[in-house]
DNA sequence: CCGTATCCCAGCCGATACTG
DNA sequence: CAGTATCGGCTGGGATACGG
């Protein structure tokens, strides 16, 4: 057995890995991550840049990564109220090792494709 | 606008880093493709390594895995039939990119929940 | 042995409306 | 400006049963 699974056997929901994978799985979250590289930025900013996504949504995720002290949120007591979110080390930590990612997934996406053209003309239905 | 929001907005569902995240997001698609890194393994061999999941979400995982370009499928004309699943060389570079994320979070697990802790000391209900 | 077919439910997400 | 409240649709996943 390898540490993965054992990891997984042994913190059962509470494994490192699904940890962080259900975080990033977020529809918008790592575009969210994205969004605060270059320092910190305020709700209706990130809102009018990444588009399409709801109030609702934009709210629910960053709560989510807040949680997990991948961002920090900041409330500056001005009239109207102005918050700011903004990455922690960790959660920059974390955008790096995505970045490995993005990569692979960009370098791959063609392959990637074939398969999935190939694997759809072989299964038809 | 960095890459990644541009890449979002041209592919929208076809960018290539929602792409591979949504593939590794399904539940136990990370623990198959781990599964796997030893060799190709039969179908059942799989379900009883991998306690707790299900004959349907097992051949659910499979086929999204194999539609990516991920894994492989070889049917062996035995009676009864015999499958064999196993890592493409697509499939073999992405879990080396995996670990580096899982690396992160074994590395961080303890920051991220002490953090939950905090946050949910501080919000209550 | 290797699946598919059904039914069911929890949770994500979207749209809309409303508030300090 | 920065949210919350509500409703409703859709999908991933679990349980169970059946088929090649």
């Amino acid at each position: 057995m390898t540490p993965m699974q054992q990891a997984y056997d042994v913190y059962e929901d509470r494994c490192p890995t699904r940890l962080v994978l259900d975080r990033l799985a977020d529809k918008w979250a790592v575009l969210i991550l994205d969004r605060l590289q270059d320092g910190p930025v305020r709700f209706n900013h990130i809102r009018r840049d990444i588009k399409g996504i709801s109030q609702k949504v934009l709210a629910q995720t960053l709560r989510k990564l807040e949680r997990n002290g991948l961002i920090s949120r900041t409330i500056f007591p001005t009239v109207p109220v102005t918050v700011e979110y903004a990455l922690t080390p960790l959660g920059s930590t974390l955008t790096d090792t995505v970045s490995a990612l993005a990569h692979w997934a960009e370098k791959n996406m063609d392959a990637i494709f074939v398969a999935q053209r190939a694997y759809d003309e072989a299964h038809p239905g």
